[in-house]
RNA sequence: GGGCCCGUAGCUCAACGGUCAGAGCAGACCGCUCAUAACGGUUUGGUUGCAGGUUCGAAUCCUGCCGGGCCUACCA
C-alpha cells in the first residue's frame, strides 16, 4: 500500500478566500487526497491557517481584537468553510501553534549552526505614530517618476516603476496617514539561499516531470541576474514566532519574530505534529510521515498551490530542509496552478469582486462549485469563471448526463421490478462492449488522476457517466421489457450496478453526490479492480432506492441575479 | 526594461514533428419516450494570431511582429 503525504498551500488568515484560492490549492488537493484513498492507499492530508505577518495584525486592530484573537476566530471561520466544500484535511492546523513554534526556532538553530543564517543590518522606514516598523507597501507617497500621488514603497501602480520607500517624495504611513516617518537600522537575520544554489539547481534539473510552470519559475528565480538571493526571515513585529536558535536566546533579536515565508512551510510539518496530538498518537506516528530515518522512505509527498507560491517551495522550503541537515522528507512532486479570473477580470478581494467561499455555499451546495472547478482548472494558462459556463457545464454534466442517468435507471425499475434488482437474462455482445469500454476508460481516469491532470480526468469521468446513457440508450429496456423481461431484468441490473460504480468512482470529485448514489445502492464499495466484477457486485435481490434528484438545474433567472450580485462590492 | 506562459471551431479546451487538426458545450437534422422537456445518433463549423525560415513533412521547432496574462524577490 503506498503511502502519500499531501499539503495545500496554507490559505492566509486575513479574511473569506474567493474561488480563485480555493482551486489553485486546496481543492485539487483534496481531490488527490481522496482520490489516493479511494485507491486504498494510505493518505495523510494536511492544511493549516498561514496566521502570522502585519496583514492580520492590521485585521485584527481594525475589527479591535487581538490578534490572537482575531486568528483564532478567522481560523474558525475559515475551517468550517472548508467543511463546507468538503476539503477532507486529516488534520486543518494553525501556523502560530506551539508545535510550528517550536520546530521553527528549531530550523532556525539548524540552519545557523551549518552557516546558512547571516546577520544583516539595514536601514528600514520606521513610524513613530504607529509604533512600529513599516513594510515597504504599507508606505504611500509620490510617485518622483510619474507624480502619482498613492504609489506605495515598493512599487507605483501608476507607472510600474519599481521603488524604494526613501524615493517617495512626502512619504506616509498607509496605516494611519501619519508622516511622522524616519529611517531606523535595524538588524535581521537572512537565510543564505544562495549558498545553496547549486545544490538546489540539480534537484529542480532532475524533475523533469513537474509542471513547467513550476521549473520555470523555480529556474527563473534561480539564474535570474546575480541568481538567488538571500532572503530576510525575521521582521520587527509582536505576532509571530519569536526568533530563537533552537531552545536559545538569540542575543540582538530580541522582539523580532520570524517572518511568515519562513515560518508558514515549516507549518506543513507541524501540522502532521498536531495532527498526532490531536489524534493522541505519540511522535513516531506522525515522524513516519516526515523523517526518512523514521521511517518516511517510502512516502510520496505531493504539494499543491497557486503559482504565486512557487518560489517558497521551490527554493525558500527546500533550502530549510536540505540546510537542516537533518533527515526531513523533500517533497517529490509539486502541482501548480495558474489563476483563475472572473467574468472578464480578476477576482478582487479588496473589490468584493467574484464569488468567495461563503458566498458560493450559500448559493449552491459544494458539488455544483467542485465539480465546474476542478473540470476547469487553471492547469495550462488562467481559466476564466463566467455564469454562463457554470450554468451551462453544471445543468448538462451533472444535472442531465449524471443525475438524470441515476434518476432514470432506479425510477424504470421501480415501476417494472419494484426496489430490489430484478432477477434473469444474460450478457450478450452489448454488455461485453460495455464492460470493455468501461475497462479503458477507468484506466485511462486512473492514470490521468495518478498524473493529477485534474482537467483531463474530469472529462474522462464523464465519459464514464455518459457510456451509462449509450448504453440504455441502445439496450433500450423500456422495449425490451415488452416481449423479453428476463432480459429487460438484466440491462436494468446492469444499469443499477453503473450507479453504484458512479459513486465510487466520482467521489473524488463530488462527495455529496457519490455518498447518495451509494447510500441508494445499499453502499458502494471499494474501488474497482476489474469492471466486470464491479458491475456484478450487485446481485438479484438486493434492494436498492430510487434517490432524491442529486442535481437541480440553474435556471436563466438566478444566473442573472447571481451575475450581478457578485459583480462588485460584496454585500 | 527583463523573464515566463498563452493565442487552435461561436464558447471551454485536446493534440506538442508524421494517417482527412480532435472532444465537450452551443447550432442544425433524425431517433427514443425509461428519465430532472432528460437521453442517443448524425451533422454544420478551423488558410491552428500574422509574416518568414528549418524539414520529405510544422498547430507542433527557429526568427520577427501583433494581442492577452503573469512574475520581477518587503503582499502573503
Amino acid at each position: 500500500m503506498a503511502r502519500h503525504l499531501i499539503t495545500s498551500a496554507l490559505p492566509y488568515i486575513n479574511g473569506i478566500k474567493h474561488l480563485g484560492n480555493l482551486v489553485g490549492s486546496q481543492l485539487p488537493a483534496d481531490l488527490y487526497a481522496r482520490y489516493q484513498r479511494g485507491r486504498g492507499n494510505e493518505v495523510l492530508f494536511l492544511c493549516a491557517t498561514d496566521e502570522h505577518g502585519t496583514p492580520a495584525e492590521l485585521a485584527a486592530a481594525k475589527t479591535g481584537e487581538a490578534v490572537a484573537d482575531y486568528c483564532a476566530r478567522m481560523h474558525g471561520v475559515q475551517a468550517e468553510l472548508a467543511e463546507g466544500f468538503r476539503l477532507s484535511f486529516d488534520h486543518y492546523g494553525r501556523s502560530s501553534s506551539a508545535r510550528n513554534h517550536q520546530l521553527t526556532q528549531h530550523f532556525a538553530g539548524k540552519l545557523a549552526e551549518a552557516g546558512l543564517i547571516e546577520e544583516v543590518s539595514e536601514r528600514q522606514v520606521y513610524s513613530n505614530a504607529d509604533g512600529r516598523f513599516l513594510p515597504d507597501r504599507y508606505i504611500e507617497g509620490t510617485c518622483p517618476n510619474c507624480g502619482y500621488d498613492r504609489a506605495r514603497g515598493d512599487q507605483c501602480e501608476n507607472c510600474t516603476k519599481q521603488l524604494d520607500p526613501t524615493d517617495l517624495i512626502d512619504p506616509r504611513s498607509a496605516i494611519s496617514g501619519s508622516t511622522d516617518l524616519e529611517v531606523r537600522e535595524t538588524k535581521h537575520l537572512f537565510l543564505k539561499q544562495s549558498a545553496m544554489r547549486g545544490q538546489l539547481n540539480d534537484w529542480i534539473d532532475a524533475q523533469t516531470d513537474w509542471p513547467i510552470l513550476t521549473t520555470s519559475i523555480a529556474k527563473k528565480w534561480l539564474n535570474d541576474g546575480d541568481g538567488l538571493q538571500d532572503r530576510g526571515i525575521t521582521r520587527d513585529l509582536d505576532w509571530g514566532v519569536p526568533v530563537k536558535r533552537g531552545d536559545a536566546d538569540w542575543p540582538g533579536m530580541e522582539g523580532k519574530v520570524f517572518y511568515v515565508w519562513f515560518d508558514a512551510p515549516i507549518e506543513y510539518i507541524a501540522a502532521a505534529g498536531e495532527w498526532a496530538d490531536a489524534k493522541g498518537l505519540g511522535e513516531a506516528d506522525w515522524q513516519r510521515w516526515w523523517r526518512t530515518d523514521e521511517g518516511a522512505d517510502d512516502v510520496r509527498y505531493t504539494q499543491f498551490m497557486g503559482k504565486d507560491n512557487v518560489p517558497f517551495h521551490t527554493l525558500g522550503f527546500p533550502t530549510t530542509i536540505m540546510g537542516s541537515g537533518e533527515p526531513w522528507k523533500l517533497v517529490d512532486y509539486i502541482k501548480s496552478f495558474n489563476y483563475l479570473n472572473y467574468d472578464g477580470g480578476q477576482f478582487s478581494t479588496s473589490q468584493g469582486r467574484g464569488v468567495f467561499m461563503d458566498q458560493a455555499l450559500e448559493v449552491l451546495p459544494a458539488d455544483y462549485w467542485r465539480w465546474w472547478l476542478l473540470s476547469h482548472a487553471p492547469e495550462s494558462g488562467d481559466s476564466e469563471f463566467t455564469w454562463e459556463n457554470f450554468q451551462q457545464s453544471v445543468n448538462k454534466d451533472l444535472a442531465d448526463v449524471l443525475g438524470n442517468f441515476a434518476s432514470r435507471v432506479t425510477k424504470f425499475c421501480r415501476s417494472k421490478f419494484g426496489e430490489t434488482l430484478p432477477e434473469g437474462g444474460a450478457y450478450g455482445p452489448r454488455e461485453e462492449a460495455l464492460v470493455a469500454d468501461l475497462t479503458a476508460r477507468l484506466a485511462r481516469y486512473e492514470q490521468l488522476m495518478d498524473a493529477i491532470e485534474v482537467r483531463k480526468a474530469a472529462a474522462e469521468l464523464r465519459g464514464i457517466w455518459a457510456a451509462g446513457n449509450e448504453y440504455l440508450q441502445s439496450a433500450a429496456p423500456w422495449s425490451t421489457f415488452k416481449e423479453d423481461p428476463e432480459t429487460a431484468a438484466m440491462q436494468v441490473r446492469l444499469g443499477l450496478n453503473l450507479v453504484r460504480l458512479y459513486a465510487v468512482l466520482s467521489q473524488p470529485f463530488i462527495p455529496d453526490a457519490a455518498a447518495k448514489m451509494a447510500d441508494a445502492m445499499g453502499g458502494a464499495g471499494a474501488w474497482p479492480e476489474d469492471v466486470a466484477a464491479a458491475l456484478s457486485a450487485l446481485a438479484p435481490g438486493a434492494p436498492f432506492t430510487v434517490p432524491e434528484n442529486l442535481f437541480r438545474k440553474i435556471t436563466d433567472e438566478e444566473r442573472a441575479d447571481w451575475q450581478s450580485r457578485f459583480a462588485g462590492r460584496r454585500g
